[in-house]
DNA sequence: CTAGGGTTAG
């Protein structure tokens, strides 16, 4: 961030008189940033034509520098502005709003809090409830939510307009506090201006948020209550609410009742319904969406990398990337992480390191998606070799990182290197384990037969051991036969997650059995009979000519299957004699 | 001439 700070003070010789403005020049300054003419070469005339430098001219040099969508440049709206400041002007009711836009844009809440400064000086911070909503929402956008709520406390409430409102409840919903947000507009309901659409836009994605069904239904009935239009931000909004609470069925028909759906409509379905693990579902959307002639972006294709990943669909997949590179996106950042996930599950750690090493920028995501990749590929040694590289990199890894390289040590038996990383993860780099990462551990420890050390971390665990950890311990007692620990381990189990007893029980019997205690083992496999306790089938899928063939233990139906299976058999035995 | 809207991962 450039520093301004250099010219933070408002001049004072100008304070308090009005700016001298040039009427004729400001129209020519206008039309030549509504003419092709760009906005640096307007800016470069008005520097060095003194009769053009006028408040009202850095005002429309400012805007534009704001509006303009795509190719806005926040930062040099807000340099502008301080040379405007350093010229001797005065910024006036519309520059105020105009920069700290661009300051909230930029997420520059330094900057933003000299122009405060500035707008108190000119008397125009409480006065203007421009100025005063704009101010809010730069900190709103900063994080500094206090600082938000204390303009809106502030304001009089006959200036407490709906934009007011908006901008705070929108501020508690995007920083993660969507309750807030709903107490929120809940009051305002209570003694406040009336909901528009965009308000209730904002609302619905709080419910989103919390996920919480009914009480997205109670703001789908005010909003048919009220006669609020549903335009397509408020359907897409819906969509997205409804996919988030589970109500599928909504959803789609909230969807299908949509009079203009535009790319955002077709991938709040696309990911909403790979988020509920309906990835075959978000396909058929994603055809749907193309029989429709609307062209994907690059939402799009992570959603329907994401659903061709989980189902290992690989050729889809090499498809994707095929149309990547036709319509020459390169696969940076999200898709490229998208694109790296998709070829690890679908079991091309090749591809996928290819991709890896071609992207330009790797943030956390790209590095944590190879690193688990790579674990799953059994690679231990090349994950925390890449592992090595994200911290040369500078990029600090998080949770899932940790899970990944964790995972990949204990399942190639590195156990002092596991361990280590499990020390060094709050210790060096700040991540808290969380429960799984004990589980982890505990896997670490348990496999080398360090039972004595795994049951003082379980002990020595700041949060309740859930049905990971316990299930880490039981599963070490089944490679080391330990029937009285593991007995232990399967009544915690049990005990933290009543659901999980079909793995436990299984486990259980597995050790009886390896201590030869039939009857025990026998037992077991009774009692999860009477129990109605179900193994839940292992499960594999293949894609040949874009058709995905699934395989689950015991299944029956595929119309090929005694050929398959005496392949399997070949290809067995041979395997076996090497 | 000014302020507030929906979708993005491991």
């Amino acid at each position: 961030m450039t520093s301004i700070a250099s010219s933070s003070r408002l001049p004072h010789s100008a304070a308090g008189i009005p700016p001298a403005s040039d009427h004729a020049a400001v129209p020519s300054v206008v039309r030549m940033l509504q003419s092709h003419v760009s906005v640096g070469t307007v800016h470069a005339l008005v520097i060095k034509t003194p009769p053009l430098r006028t408040q009202l001219a850095y005002n429309a040099i400012i805007q534009a520098l704001v509006d303009t969508d795509h190719r806005s440049s926040p930062l040099e709206a807000i340099l502008v502005y301080r040379e405007m400041i350093a010229g001797g002007l005065l910024p006036d009711d519309y520059t105020l709003p105009y920069v700290l836009k661009a300051c909230a844009c930029a997420i520059a809440l330094k900057e933003g809090e000299q122009i405060h400064v500035h707008a108190i000086k000119t008397g125009r911070s409480v006065s203007n409830v421009y100025v005063n909503n704009t101010l809010m929402r730069l900190y709103a956008v900063c994080g500094e939510l206090g600082a938000a709520r204390r303009l809106f406390d502030r304001c009089p409430q006959w200036r407490r307009d709906l934009i007011a409102w908006t901008t705070l409840i929108q501020g508690y919903v995007k920083s993660g506090f969507p309750r807030e947000g709903l107490r929120l507009f809940f009051a305002m309901c209570e003694d406040g201006p009336v909901a528009d659409e965009m308000t209730l836009a904002i609302v619905l994605s709080a419910c989103g948020r919390l996920g919480d069904l009914s009480l997205g239904k109670r703001i789908y009935r005010y909003m048919l209550d009220k006669e609020l239009r549903r335009d397509v931000f408020v359907g897409n909004a819906l969509v997205d609410m409804f996919l988030k609470c589970r109500g599928l069925k909504f959803a789609y028909r909230m969807f299908g009742q949509m009079q203009v759906k535009n790319v955002v409509s077709w991938n709040a379905m696309i990911l909403g319904l790979a988020r509920q693990g309906k990835f075959g579902d978000a396909l058929k959307v994603f055809k749907n969406m193309q029989s429709a002639g609307v062209e994907p972006d690059d939402v799009t294709i992570v959603g329907v990398l994401n659903s061709c990943a989980n189902l290992g669909l690989l050729e889809s997949g090499k498809w994707v990337h095929a149309y990547l590179r036709k319509n020459k996106i390169w696969p940076d950042s999200f898709i490229g992480n998208a694109l790296v996930d998709m070829y690890a599950k679908c079991g091309s750690i090749d591809r996928a390191l290819s991709v890896f090493e071609g992207m330009t920028t790797r943030d956390v995501y790209s590095y944590t998606a190879i690193i688990v990749g790579l674990a799953m590929h059994g690679e231990a040694a090349r994950a925390l070799e890449i592992f090595d590289e994200m911290v040369i990199a500078g990029v600090n890894p998080d949770k899932v990182t940790f899970l990944g390289v964790l995972s990949a040590c204990s399942h190639a038996g590195l156990t002092q290197e596991g361990l280590q990383l499990f020390q060094e993860m709050s210790a060096v780099y700040g991540v808290e384990p969380q429960t799984e990462h004990y589980g982890c551990a505990v896997d670490l420890l348990g496999r080398a037969g360090m039972f004595a050390e795994a049951e003082a971390l379980i002990k020595a665990m700041p949060m309740e051991p859930d049905y990971l950890v316990w299930g880490a311990l039981l599963g070490a007692c089944r490679v080391h036969g330990k029937v009285k620990l593991g007995e232990f381990a399967m009544k915690n189990l049990l005990k933290v997650d009543p659901d999980r007893d079909g793995s436990a029980h299984v486990l259980m019997s597995n050790i009886y059995s390896s201590a030869h205690r039939w009857q025990d083992a026998l037992g077991t496999r009774k009692s999860m009979k009477q129990r109605d306790v179900e193994k839940i089938p292992g499960c594999s899928s293949i894609e040949v000519d874009g058709q995905v063939h699934e395989f689950r233990k015991g299944d029956k139906s595929h119309p090929k299957r005694s050929e398959i299976s005496r392949l399997l058999d070949q290809f067995m035995s041979h395997s076996r004699s090497h």
